[in-house]
DNA sequence: TATGAATGAGACTTCATTCAT
DNA sequence: CATGAATGAAGTCTCATTCAT
């Protein structure tokens, strides 16, 4: 993921052809097969038919759940990004401490992509393959996740941890910048080695920065 | 431009039509009139015909100068790294201290691609929306780009400026990846604010997270 | 059909799309359609989206049925050369003499392709501007027919029609390239004489040269 | 060849871009390079570029020796059959027999053909991938070797060898329909048997099949 | 004569999306 | 809800030929 891109917006829309049912099974079954078919195949290599095909139905089908392709790439954006963000958000709860909570953050997120490598190619690969359009809506789903990075920043500075003079936007955006890269080069090197272990130096590095 | 592409390598052409014919005049034309229209499009919308049209050529006459469409891309990134590694490059040779060198280092990439908006969203968002194996060539030319970092970062620790503890690779993506994403929101603010101007602050940053 | 090409293979295509389709309606339409229009136009001239429309499909379907352009004429020859065999096979059967089943076979091949002037123009003239690879697949659709030939030779010989000492490939030769250059001949002439009075001095000459 | 091309015309062009230098050595030179790049690439391979480059000269100048790239084929047909319809005719002069004539049209047709490979694979395979309009013109080349057959087999009729029951223009087909097919066929077998020692066999049906 | 860089028309094939069943 | 056969627009690249030098 860019600094670009993450929301829960869903496009409404009217009438019977609505795609109420967005929660069925079959839902669930397309988005995972999306992932899986282009962290396998690449975005460019992955055809609805064979979405649909991973997934077990009908070409057809997948238009009575998404709009259209890129809605599906949207939706699986949002809803990994969603349990993605949940999971970092719960276990920030449970820390008291500034640096720990910055820990936990960067861990959560390598943990969360090395724990799955397709998720971690298609997000960090395969999805930026796409047009303004897309990476728009995909930023609006991302900005949840800034959100957050920003709170414990502000939270820094309140504590008097970090120095009041930090730029929030910039201080952000090297956190992201810095985990995303490190990720992007983990998974670019075909993830020969443990992407978590890069968490403590990172965290030196970002602690030291942001610190009085 | 993620981290993982650079270099000055050049694609064989078979027969006559060799490297020779790059240093014509109509090879720059049709580099520069890819960028234009890319930046103005967007990859997926920037047809062959399209780029001929920009460059005053024949459709065919492309193909004299580059292998495939692909082969533009490449030769265009490969082009312009090459101008910006060498830009960086030379105005760090003339700074001493390690502090300046870091500044002129993020003032310069900053500045380059605030000067060349076109060159920026080609970088920073369409030369993204490529396979795998084009994104294999583009990281081989921006190895180059970040040995240049490697560089500054060792000659910090071996003046005693920068941490013995650091992790070269870490502090490299540290740096690159907060570089880039700086660059990645302000085209994606489409350009609304002054570029070079987050240089200062990115460089506090950095810098406080590298020194001891 | 030079001496070299007739076969029942079909070739695989993957996924759902296998040989049951093969057997639609559409393959039949494509089929005659795709006679007519190289008939008409020649091979080079027949471009697929021609033949679509003479078909009354749209382009895409052609590619539900055939693998590429060049399959359409394989499959083409594959169909109509099946039948044309069967044909002259079933005629053979209802003869007792060895000279009745030469004359026969003559006839039948003639009569064949004076009946269908659109396959007689694409076998004689545009299928043999193919490339070697498709000259190889469609020598094994003419295998079969060369067969047929072969077996009647043996069965003069055995009965003692037909000298010893004839050499069976070679008659063969005689016979297939005798009638070939014929219809050949026939058809550069624009068809303006009857090609099946053409059997029985053809008949005289080859019944002279292969009997004792 | 297919019966139904030969001849010695040559068309006319006037004025200043005549194409009056045909005898320059440099014709030879395109001509020979033909040849063997059409036997190497097959037809549809063979560029004009790469005949010019075999040929050692530049792609214009193909256009001062030839009016277009169907004229070099035609030429080239034309070169080697005029000498090819020559040495048989020399060689038929010397034999006094009518058997012995038959024997060495057949025998040089083969031998010339075995002989050289290159040439054998051009006028067997790759020159019949060409449209109706390129065949009718070498159709008029080859009809002087149809002449040259037909003398022989009047020839015989007169001398009171052959029936005088013979259709002569069916003779003609079925000789050259042989010849043409055992040729054939020793090149698409890769000439892997010596293609001379099927003169006698050939001679001696078709001999059987003329005879009184 | 000779060159060879430039031209530009032309066609095969893919694949997201629809809709009759 | 589900299907999957059918659609048809759209784009890359080749190569015979030209013409300024």
């Amino acid at each position: 993921m860019n600094e670009s891109s993450f929301s829960k917006t869903r496009c409404k829309r009217k009438g019977k052809n609505t795609l109420a049912k967005r929660r069925g099974q079959k839902y669930e079954q397309i988005i995972e097969a999306a992932v899986k078919v282009i962290a396998q195949n690449g975005y460019h290599h992955s055809q609805v038919s064979k979405i649909a095909k991973e997934a077990g139905v009908a070409d057809g089908t997948i238009y009575l759940y998404f709009k259209n392709k890129e809605d599906i790439l949207v939706s699986l954006f949002q809803e990994k990004m969603g349990k993605f963000i949940q999971k970092i958000e719960d276990e920030l709860a449970g820390e008291s401490s500034i640096e720990e909570k910055l820990l936990v953050l960067i861990t959560m997120h390598l943990q969360q992509l090395q724990d799955d490598y397709s998720l971690a190619i298609v997000t960090q690969l395969e999805l930026r393959q796409s047009n303004l359009e897309l990476r728009n809506r995909i930023n609006e789903v991302l900005k949840g996740y800034l959100k957050l990075i920003d709170t414990v920043i502000l939270l820094g500075i309140e504590e008097g941890i970090f120095s009041e003079d930090i730029d929030v936007r910039i201080a952000r955006q090297m956190i992201f910048g810095t985990i995303d890269e490190v990720v992007t080069n983990w998974v670019m090197k075909e993830h020969k080695y443990n992407l978590v272990l890069q968490a403590k130096p990172v965290h030196g590095l970002l602690l030291k920065a942001l610190t009085k």
